[in-house]
DNA sequence: GTATAACCCAAACGGATGTTCGCTGTCAAG
DNA sequence: CTTGACAGCGAACATCCGTTTGGGTTATAC
């Protein structure tokens, strides 16, 4: 047999990084040396060792000895610059959102490019519901991504809990407008059905401000 | 105490959901029993395990019993891994792109949550110029994902290379349509400078069709 | 030939790890 | 007060699982 140099992988040890792959795929978590060899054809721990120490020398894994599963891939098609923020719910026009209270209560995330992110500040989730905001671009559908802040400027997109008349009460999303001693939130569709809300500020509270948009086709 | 409605979590267990999350972020696999009882102090690996049965009651986690560190949680509604896909520049209607003909020169990628990938096929990113497609919804400096695929049906938004009348050549979006034996790229800008294009298939090329949006404010 | 390196195997070892069991304490309902 | 559900603890147990050991085979180098 020729001396094989040294960069190259052997059909079994690129059988073997498949299979790790499928696995962390289907599972979540990486499978066992024993897992590893009867998948692959392997009877002996020890030679599915001897293999998973080559792939770590030739950079296409990281062990972490001595616990169990301690396989990590290094594949560089796979970033992991992303961070899960927490996804509150929907939100639409005039329809309230269940405020957080309690942020550890909240289940659900969205992992978000790292780029996406300011480089300061709370960043959540909400998915529209309602095209109030379609002429920002917004649909129905599309997730927004919210950085908390207590106030934003003139002309920004917001998200507003009215929290005065009751009969509009419950957090919505929509163009923010300084007006003197009151404040507009302003949808952004031409229909007339939707129209502004003019408030004074104690009326509201400003949760954040939009700094992002996600929107996927079918 | 009150007795306790039963999708609630007691800190205990939110505190074993956040370090568990913690932990997948950190090593790329579950942490064992013994591990989730060290981080929230919690002496007894039983205690442990009657909490994450809790868990998977509650639906927060899936557990696979019998094998270690055989867990996973459930909560993203992305998926937590990205993929860098390829960023060919810009697109604007009428103004070419460079058509990349080797992928392996392309330096700049974006990192995309996975889900929002199809299953199969080439994806790549572009960042729009100009408002042809603002009734779209798609705006001057959003990046679209688009799917390589040589056809697409009538009403897709396609990126699409002009190549025949010279002083429309390249590469635009547009709604794509198809008409008998001529092809009507048409842009979303009810202004009058924004004008359908009528060609024949053989003067263009279909690079692919949008599937998302993504979209930064500031 | 011998030596060496790469690759493979089976078995045994020991620590890691999930499960089970008996027991305690608290609290609300009966 | 008693009962039962809930939450917790510690210890014992049986695997699971990575490691090590002692070998074997093959091909190349000397």
């Amino acid at each position: 047999m020729p001396r094989r140099a040294s960069k190259e992988l052997r059909p079994r040890q690129k059988a073997m990084l498949e299979f790790i792959r499928q696995f962390i795929d289907e599972h979540d978590y990486p499978p066992t040396i024993r897992e590893i060899g009867a998948a692959v054809g392997i009877s002996s721990t020890s030679v599915v060792n001897y293999n998973l120490n080559q792939l770590e020398q030739k950079g296409c894994i990281v062990r972490n000895r001595e616990v169990s599963r301690g396989l990590r891939l290094v594949d560089s098609t796979f970033s992991r610059r992303t961070q899960n923020v927490p996804f509150y719910g929907e939100i639409a026009a005039g329809s309230p959102i269940p405020v957080p209270e309690d942020p550890s209560a909240v289940m659900e995330h969205v992992a978000v490019p790292l780029d996406m992110l300011p480089s300061s500040g709370e960043v959540f989730a909400l998915r529209v519901r309602g095209q109030s905001m379609i002429d920002a671009l917004v649909d129905d559908g599309d997730i927004i991504l919210v950085r908390s802040q207590p106030d934003v400027e003139t002309r920004e997109m917001a998200v507003v809990e009215i929290l005065d008349p009751p009969e509009n009460a419950g957090a919505t999303l929509k163009y923010f407008y300084h007006h003197g001693r009151h404040i507009e939130l302003r949808p952004a569709n031409p229909d007339p059905a939707y129209q502004p809300i003019i408030v004074s500020p104690d009326q509201v509270r400003v949760h954040g401000k939009v700094i992002g948009v996600i929107r996927r086709y079918q």
